[in-house]
DNA sequence: GTTTGATGTGATAGCGATACCATGTCAGAT
DNA sequence: ATCTGACATGGTATCGCTATCACATCAAAC
């Protein structure tokens, strides 16, 4: 490997100038800049930023822990995160965690050991410790779709517990009275607020409520509450997440049950393929790139100083009316 | 930050006997390595792994460039590199290339600086000098998707042109003449493959080929191709890839044809929703999960030495019969 | 003519960890 | 009694880079 002591030789200059002329800070004159860019050009000259990192103190990388990529919306945020980011010279390191606390604090043990400069995550339900002490520690942190309680980090939410009560309204406007809820783990803040909503919109509305909260995250778990949730022969299905509604459909289809018809479907999560089933979904939709893209900025806020206090966000989820719950 | 030095302190041995008796490697008495271990908790130690990369020559870490983490092909190929690797001690460095060879050499550079251990690439079209380069330096690398010609590296591959084959057969043997194929643009190599593969198969039954390449690989690009497609009235389209799918389905609901009936339609790539969609799609399905895992295997062969010839794995496609193409 | 400050360069000393080597102890073998 | 080798510990150098300081030079300012 080529280090800057070579280019140096090669330039004939002493290894701080060769330095300076390449980093642009501090003084150099264009012939030792002139030359020492020529010599690094010749031997391919690539910057150790591990050793860089190590004299400097920060890494320019970001540690990013959320529960799966392969769900769309956390892959959403991943993109918009990484590509604002990346503007500013950051790496981004991702990570999964799949809701499991302990396999959380050993990633963010792991990254920290990395010395990322900051990290984004979406907290899983469990002892937070990890990200307790990380705040203690002075790293900038921000969460990202939930957030732990009394935990003093940023935090980029929706406004779950509206958007939830909107979705339900929409249905009692239909006419639906009974309406059940096909839930995330309430272990998870964002389905918990989610619930709450629901909870809300149909006690106000003096209908029955009915929920039945899957054991997982996975669709598999979706199906599976939902074949329980239409014990109660809902006219209605409101669910918390792509996951679940994606597990709603596959049990509705498997027993013949026309949505928009035979019952109505609300989901959370708006999808490429949500405009393209038969009748198109009507869902609660999140701003996923904006959530990335605020999460980002929150702390790139943090990484220029500013040590101010913690800042929630709150983005506005949107109702997207189309089909599903017997409209038109 | 507390140091090694500091725990070596507290424990009353030397840095190098912490050192020992932390990592578990060389001699270290049991009074020592208890010392230790106490000191370490106490102070809440934390090795730091960028001094330890820079002693060591090895970071650990991987550096994976797709062109888009939204692309749930993409999406669930990073989630089994990041699982495997991850089991393995190494952290995944991920970044998007959108396809643009500037911004992948950019973003290799950048990882080959952090001076990762080993790449993996879905190379774009274009100047790959990077990546020969890369490989000249004995970086070890793994190509997924597609691969570069002449780059004496392993790929991960799936037959296109065989997936492909078989898909147009499927369309002829329903009794489909008039098939056309939205693709991708055929800079990718994935998609020219695939092309090739409805050629063959399209000539080989002495029926007239009629290709439209989208501008680009987003499904907007699809649904414009797709436009463009109909102008032949063909009886089936066959589609390259998912983004393409999604833009020939949108392109089709807004003409009001109906698939199954009025057209036939089989797609590259399964997904969740297809079999949501009413008729639920026909596909030629990827191993995504697999590949992943392959392609992680394959990198910690090379990360283990064993500098053998470069290897090329070619999975296998496998066509899902749904109900897309007027079966049944 | 001295002072000042901007400009330019390099020697040295780390950053935090480990590789390597030197040193020492002590049991068992001869 | 000496030798051998396993066990145990610590000093020193080093990974590649940059912060810091010391030291020049030279033009403008007074």
């Amino acid at each position: 490997m080529t280090t800057i002591r070579d280019v140096a030789e090669r330039a004939g200059v002493s290894p701080m100038t060769a330095s300076r002329a390449l980093s642009g800070r501090g003084y150099a004159s264009d012939g030792a800049r002139d030359a020492v860019r020529v010599a690094a050009d010749a031997l391919g000259y690539r910057p150790n930023s591990v050793a860089r990192a190590l004299v400097q103190g920060a890494t320019l990388s970001i540690g990013l822990v959320v529960s799966d990529v392969e769900n769309p919306f956390f892959a959403g945020a991943a993109r918009a995160i990484a590509d604002q980011l990346e503007n500013h010279g950051y790496t981004v390191l991702l990570t999964n965690s799949d809701e499991n606390p302990a396999r959380e604090e050993r990633l963010v043990e792991a990254l920290r050991n990395r010395q990322v400069d900051g990290l984004i995550v979406a907290p899983s339900e469990g002892t937070n410790r990890h990200l307790f002490r990380a705040v203690a520690d002075g790293l900038p942190l921000v969460q990202i779709d939930r957030a732990v309680r009394g935990l003093a980090a940023d935090a980029v939410l929706v406004d779950n517990r509206h958007g939830a009560e909107v979705a339900v309204g929409h249905l009692a406007t239909l006419g639906h009275r009974s309406i059940v809820c096909v839930s995330d783990p309430s272990a998870l803040g964002s389905a918990r607020e989610r619930l709450a909503g629901y909870r809300h919109a149909i006690r106000s509305r003096g209908l029955a409520e009915s929920v039945a909260e899957a054991a997982g995250v996975t669709q598999g778990d979706g199906r599976e509450a939902t074949a329980r949730a239409l014990d109660e022969a809902p006219t209605a299905i409101f669910t918390t997440s792509n996951f679940m509604t994606v597990g709603a459909m596959h049990e509705l289809a498997a027993r013949g049950l026309r949505i928009g018809s035979d019952i109505a479907v609300i989901g959370f999560d708006d999808l490429d393929w949500t405009t393209l089933v038969d009748p198109p979904l009507t869902v609660v939709a999140q701003p996923v790139a904006e959530i990335g893209r605020t999460a980002a900025t929150l702390l790139l806020d943090r990484l220029g100083s500013i040590p101010a206090a913690p800042r929630r966000v709150r983005l506005k989820t949107s109702l997207v009316i189309r089909r599903s719950c017997g409209e038109q």
